[in-house]
DNA sequence: ATGCCACTTACAATCATTGTAAGGTTTCTC
DNA sequence: GAGAAACCTTACAATGATTGTAAGTGGCAT
């Protein structure tokens, strides 16, 4: 069954909302502190966002575009916002649809529906700027280009995406890949950043992944 | 670059249409005879197929409906139609977006642009049903559950999709899994229709693929 | 009943992937 | 600028998954 979480202020609205989705066969959630929203909407691993606008503290353009280049679910922007520069915010930070309120239930439900049913097969695609990585197949897609990484390679830059761009230890790299944080010889990881690294150049990354000095590696990728 | 087809029968519109996307950097083309429509839409390999619904001969609708189970290309229907009942009919035959005429260039262009950045990972995905296949890297997704399938099994159920619901000669899937039309043993494809069959039946496809005995294989898979 | 077609299992060859080892290059420090 | 530390790269051998071969079983049709 597919999850759903509403982000929405007003509480009688929120109320139906849920229970709009509820009513035809969705697992509807909503959190009701705007404290810390976007850890709250993460924890509740949802299948689809749908965002409302005008909200107590960030913005729901700030949480999109906060949210959008590491989530892997659609965001719906429902909002009573209703001009053409409201719209084209939305869809430029991201939002994979826009609707404004009053919204008839139906329409809302066959959008969200649609959004779903496409981004079944993206729940394991990590992007970051025009790089994304299926996280099932480590298949990676670079502008145009396409590539298959092994597996080793594959959860690297899995690794290294999902923290992008900040920077990852080797001391937290290694685990990942490797499982246990037993000793792991320190080449063995060079080895496996070469390579991919030459992955990364044949589809024109070529300098994608840094390294700093004692630190650990980075991924930088223009964003869009 | 990305190539949107745009079907319209309106001669002022679709020129319009054409012009908008092409000042904008796509490579916009759009049939002008409506004979066989669906034909050559496909031959046009297209990125995003922008649909009016009132066409001479099949209308839009119809096309959606037919050209959807198959296309692994995002369907955006642009119509002068405005009521609910005609976005939910459109949504529901598989539209990707449903806009109404007259509709402001900027909308268009942000739609548009959202889709084709949400399917650029899907090019590849074939669809049947609720089964999805992943012509890269052979990942198969049945209702929940995900597998990744080995080269062979991948090629094999491909063309299956590729057929479903006919029925596929042994003639055809031989040359198209080994390359060579070179006589192939029998046998090597029934091992490996075997093997499918299990990966197959592993994630709930049980007996998916039938033999019509002296024919070939179908795939058959409850359409949605 | 017999022959054909289809299915399945076990095995061995092949190929991609992985870690090991060793040598080279860059960068920082004194 | 010499030396050490950190990082990079290449070649090779072991591992493991995938593939085709072979052989035997089961079912359908005339």
């Amino acid at each position: 069954m597919f999850r759903i979480v509403i982000v929405e202020d007003d509480d009688y609205l929120r109320e139906e909302l849920v229970h709009t989705f509820q009513k035809a066969g969705y697992d509807a959630a909503a959190p009701v502190s705007f404290e810390s929203v976007e850890a709250e909407i993460a924890a509740l691993r949802p299948d689809l966002v749908v965002l409302d606008v005008n909200l107590p503290g960030k913005s729901g353009y700030e949480l999109c575009k906060s949210m959008r280049p590491r989530s892997s679910f659609p965001i719906l922007i429902l909002t009573a916002r209703d001009t053409l520069a409201d719209e084209l915010t939305a869809l430029g930070l991201g939002a994979d649809d826009f609707l404004t309120k009053p919204c008839h239930p139906d329409r809302l439900l066959a959008r969200s529906e649609r959004l779903l049913q496409t981004w079944k097969c993206l729940r394991c695609v990590l992007t970051v700027g025009e790089l994304s990585l299926d996280t099932d197949t480590y298949k990676l897609i670079y502008k145009d280009r396409m590539r298959l990484l092994t597996e080793t390679e594959g959860k690297i830059l899995e690794l290294l995406m999902k923290n992008s761009p900040d920077v990852v230890g080797k001391d937290a790299l290694c685990p990942a890949v490797w499982g246990t944080a037993e000793f792991v010889d320190e080449n063995i990881l060079q080895v496996n950043m070469s390579r991919l690294r030459k992955s990364l150049a044949e589809v024109g990354l070529g300098d994608a992944i840094q390294n700093i000095r004692g630190k650990g590696y980075v991924l930088e990728v223009d964003r869009l």
